[in-house]
DNA sequence: GTCCGTTATTGATTCATGTCAAAGCCCTAC
DNA sequence: GTAGGGCTTTGACATGAATCAATAACGGAC
């Protein structure tokens, strides 16, 4: 179907949504086509992470939120004594920053887990954008239920399952994002250390790695570093009986 | 000052947020004196529900928010195995809804704790409203934003504190949200169970007691039944070490 | 006021997971 | 290619909180 052309350029500092492999995954899912330029205006080609690199802080003032192009994102609060609880980890496609809406400071820290780029939209734009917008408004809503949603999953999840079921749910998490992106589901490399798993599940490092081992010797998994096989999802999904919500 | 008069009569329907005493914390906090009544359009002076009634859970269609007016609920959600996760507790002046925009469904299971009275905030009116009001947009973003915090901070608890500092945040928690309210911070009497703190923080109802008990010996609580008093403030804080930010 | 079901407390024991300690592995940088 | 530091694994042991079990207190209904 030809397009009216539009007198909008894609300037370097542009994205185009248009052409991005992510858009159906991304907020242009909720923006209809000929409407897609108004989302381009606002939005910022962001530069390249390289892992390690913090892309916000908790000091850090609240002016965007970011959408992972490549590479994967964790999030993280650390508490007044010190301690740090991962939050999130964020995969190509999904929206990092909502849970900063409305406040003066990023609510947590954003670090690259590996080489990332990044979108950034400005909030005050966002805002003015999802209020001409019923439908990227809605979507909004929706994204940020959904993280509301993911979170009180994974509440229910460190106050009632055990070790093994945690880690079950994570792996079909991620396979399930994987998937998502036409990636292979059972077979891809983790983006974090084993360390961030711990904390993010609220376990020791240590028992991660046993319940990675236990799996692998039940057959379930086949694990070498970050580099993971699912040889029996349903063994996994046996294993958790939760958590299988968490991504729509 | 002088209002305007307007022509919208107060039908028996329709809530009185002028005349409300709870227009500080809830949402016409966010709206122009001049503006509020478009949100009387739109809210329903909802039922009163006794003891132990749902006002929802999650099989139902979401089609509303709920302010509390007064009383208390508690949110839960329910897995496939039929376990529960109370997500959080909601006092008057709080929204109770937020988790589920954008679903078909509720995403969670609400109960009243107490003879509670709501008012009832119709979604797609809602939606339609924070588009024309950016005040209200941001602060609807604002309140989704603090209830994803909340939950990050509540995962902090289970994964990182002991049953001691958990018991210690909360009823910091209820005490600053009392006190809010403008009612006392060191002397409440508690809406919900044992049972139900218990499933709150990830603990089993025994180990709950006991703590109580145990802060009861040290003098840093009196507590007979639902009734709590506060003695000893500072101790709490010092068990405490987080949560502290959670009511923002 | 009294009865009965629910809720709360208290005690004894068990267990999953944390902690401490020590190798082993891998990956990067020189 | 090799050295170094950071990750990861594995083992031994300690422990906080769960579980099981029983009693006690409460609170609503009649």
């Amino acid at each position: 179907m030809a397009q009216p052309i539009r007198l909008h350029q894609v300037s370097p500092l542009k994205a185009s949504c248009h052409q991005c492999s992510l858009s159906n995954l991304c907020l242009p899912l909720a923006v209809e086509d000929n409407e897609l330029y108004r989302l381009e205006d606002i939005v910022q080609q962001g530069r390249i992470f390289s892992r390690g690199e913090h892309i916000f802080d908790q000091s850090t003032p609240f002016r965007s939120c970011f959408a992972v192009k490549s590479g994967a994102i964790k999030t993280s609060i650390i508490s007044e004594n010190g301690e740090e609880q991962v939050t999130g980890f964020f995969m190509p496609g999904e929206l990092v920053g909502l849970d900063s809406m409305g406040s003066k400071n990023y609510a947590c820290t954003a670090k690259a887990l590996e080489r990332t780029s990044v979108c950034e939209f400005p909030v005050d734009r966002l805002e003015e954008l999802t209020a001409k917008l019923p439908d990227l408004q809605h979507h909004v809503y929706h994204l940020m239920s959904q993280e509301i949603q993911g979170s009180h999953q994974l509440a229910m999840l460190l106050s009632k399952n055990t070790a093994e079921e945690r880690i079950a749910a994570l792996l079909l998490s991620l396979s399930s994002r994987f998937h998502r992106r036409r990636m292979s589901g059972t077979n891809f490399s983790l983006p974090m250390a084993r360390n961030d798993i711990a904390n993010f599940l609220g376990l020791a490092v240590e028992t991660v790695s046993r319940v990675f081992t236990r799996f692998q010797n039940q057959g379930i998994i086949s694990a070498r570093g970050r580099e993971v096989e699912l040889l029996d999802v349903e063994a996994l999904q046996t294993v958790t009986r939760e958590f299988s919500r968490q991504n729509q």
